[in-house]
DNA sequence: CCTTTTACTTGACATGGTGTCAATTGACAT
DNA sequence: ATGTCAATTGACACCATGTCAAGTAAAAGG
């Protein structure tokens, strides 16, 4: 047992590395953050971190589990659920991943530069995009079932262009390299969603 | 089968492994591809390769200009610079631009992955993506010629819609997660261009 | 109080890809 | 014959990841 395992105080090893990794990935974007790195921000060894995480992808996995638990997605997302029309229900879902897009950002890029190279990394990073999809696709029934989905779309080709639009990629060209802010994005991105997929 | 006409010789060692990078990373999507293995295909030594480029990002920089002379881009872009109206011309830089994505994208994705870590492969990048953007800018400039860019959006704000609907990562997910084929997504990309920019 | 377990440390080392260097070869031109 | 040029070979430094073995300090538990 930790003598201070209370309300506070120092929180356990595991937990520190995965702030070190947060936080290193946040303040140095694009920039390669080595295990050495991380291990030094934690306070242990380099070697220690491998105690915890077999290795740099399933940190970064776990870290991206990390991140949805302290931003508490699933909360965030509850307004989408239980949203009246079909329109709502898109709006809503925008606003929800749209404004936690920017927080797990950065190990989502670190984890994205892996998917070449680490088929565990390929595959974490697709299933959570695959677990994307189903908000769209909920999204897109919703439409369906007001009948205000553009008849030119079938239901999947709407899902894919919901789910394209929204992509973190997209986000990231919008804010960091147009200079969006995050407000012109949700509400820039809320009326192509509608204008693509909802019919006047 | 006949790759090399017989009044020419066999193309000098520069050329050769600049065909041997773009065959390697179309033939092993997504799988890193080493200088090691390219100098093979070229029938080099590892260490030849350096004789013609200093580096791996040098090397993948020069590849993309080799695709583009192949495909000859810039005549390729015609039709849309001569366009008579703006939409047309927006059409035509879609059908353009798209019908590139497809020749670009293994050699793309290999310098894409390197821009983390390596500033130059990344202002390279940039750079293309900047020169695509004076493309889009150009088709938007039209639309406002004509009048009929929507009011809703700012001349910068079209192009950054418009720049980044066409981004290389969009193709990417259309036609390879979501299986779109390349006229679906040429036909689907101008009437979602059409529908968020041009006012009806 | 002594023993065991747990978490971590240190140092050493293998692996794999990139990039460099020196010495050498073989063809071709002058 | 000689010099140049392109390429070869083998060796090596660098760097990040991941592994292993031995050691330590403190808490747990009898």
């Amino acid at each position: 047992m930790v003598l201070y395992s209370m309300s506070s105080s120092i929180p356990d090893t595991r937990t520190r590395i995965l702030q070190a990794t947060c936080t290193l990935l946040e303040d140095s974007p694009q920039k390669t953050t080595r295990m050495a790195d991380i291990a030094k921000a934690a306070g242990i060894s380099r070697q220690a971190v491998y105690l915890h995480f077999s290795n740099r992808a399933e940190l970064l996995i776990a870290t991206t589990r990390f991140v949805d638990q302290t931003t508490d997605l699933a909360t965030r997302l509850n307004p989408s659920r239980v949203a009246d029309t079909g329109v709502e229900r898109l709006e809503e879902f925008i606003l929800a991943w749209g404004s936690h897009i920017p927080e797990i950002h950065p190990v989502a890029q670190a984890l994205m530069a892996m998917k070449d190279s680490d088929a565990a990394a390929n595959e974490a990073w697709s299933n959570r995009m695959q677990a994307m999809r189903e908000g769209c696709a909920a999204a897109v029934q919703a439409l369906v079932r007001d009948q205000v989905l553009m008849p030119e779309h079938s239901d999947a080709e709407a899902t894919d262009i919901l789910w394209t639009l929204l992509s973190v990629h997209n986000w990231e060209l919008l804010t960091q390299e147009c200079g969006w802010t995050q407000a012109q994005y949700v509400a820039k991105t809320i009326a192509m969603a509608r204008r693509m997929l909802v019919c006047t």
